[in-house]
DNA sequence: CGTATTTGACCGGCGC
DNA sequence: GCGCCGGTCAAATACG
């Protein structure tokens, strides 16, 4: 079974305000047949119905925003650790099935198959959908990362490139991207440890909640690809689908 | 001028 | 022990 979760984010609130009367709309109309009471009443209907579904709008993206945070508790750091120590590692550049979206994540357990005293790290990998033309080794998931080296590999003629976060030393988190070797259009990220730090697009999604959602069609923090990734993360957890789901039809049913 | 990126050199694990 | 190879460092360079 697949679940999608679509979160378009073309539908911009503030846009809707466009289509509420302003001075020019009110030139326009000249005040022909409508009094300025009269007026004023749509008006402040049109508002309070636009507040109406912006306060819906803010109870899903928060939702989202919580069983995101939720899922991610669930999946912690250490629980996945491997040891960085270079051993024969076929599945670098395997290619997991990926939607046509692009955004697809598995956390892999990769040291499952290590001595038990083996020091391992969380490894998970993403899997980006890009332009083939597109060379820049980029994968936008709401942190920042400073590049320190890039490196081609015998088994994959694209370059690898590397990067840590850029919080570091203080979060270890590093990234690995590359190509597919199979598929040019594929940018295949691994991501090794976690961070210990909130993601700065998270902190500005929660701090333009609390501002309103007006704020937040218009925000460059909200990132396109956190959201992809969010909801890829999440459409992959049944329970999350589920309550979203429950959680949809009792904010429409109130 | 400060910061980020590039890139060749270097390091260390692994296989032979 | 030696060479291969992935990963990291750090000086040089680019960029805003």
């Amino acid at each position: 079974m697949e679940t999608t979760l679509d979160i378009d984010l073309n539908t911009n609130p503030r846009s809707n305000h466009s289509e509420i009367p302003n001075e020019d709309s009110e030139k326009e109309f000249g005040g022909e047949s409508k009094s300025s009471s009269m007026k004023e009443e749509l008006f402040d209907s049109a508002v309070k119905s636009d507040e109406f579904e912006n306060k819906k709008l803010i109870e899903l993206i928060t939702i989202v925003c919580e069983n995101y945070n939720n899922l991610m508790q669930n999946y912690p750091g250490d629980e996945l650790l491997k040891s960085r120590k270079r051993k024969a590692h076929s599945t670098e550049n395997g290619d997991n099935s990926v939607g046509k979206n692009g955004f697809t994540c598995s956390l892999c357990d990769e040291g499952s198959s290590g001595t038990p005293n083996e020091i391992v790290s969380n490894v998970s990998k993403v899997h980006v959908r890009i332009d083939p033309s597109d060379t820049s080794l980029v994968v936008k998931d709401g942190y920042q990362w400073r590049k320190y080296g890039q490196k081609v590999t015998r088994d994959n003629p694209s370059p690898r490139a590397y990067y840590k976060c850029s919080f570091a030393p203080s979060c270890p988190v590093k990234k690995k991207v590359q190509r597919s070797v199979n598929d040019p259009s594929l940018l295949v990220a691994t991501y090794e440890g976690n961070h210990n730090h909130k993601n700065p697009n998270e902190d500005e999604i929660s701090i333009e909640l609390l501002k309103g959602v007006n704020d937040i069609s218009s925000s460059s923090f909200v990132s396109l690809s956190m959201v992809e990734q969010m909801a890829s993360t999440l459409t992959r957890n049944p329970s999350f689908t589920e309550a979203l789901a429950a959680a949809i039809t009792e904010n429409f049913r109130s």
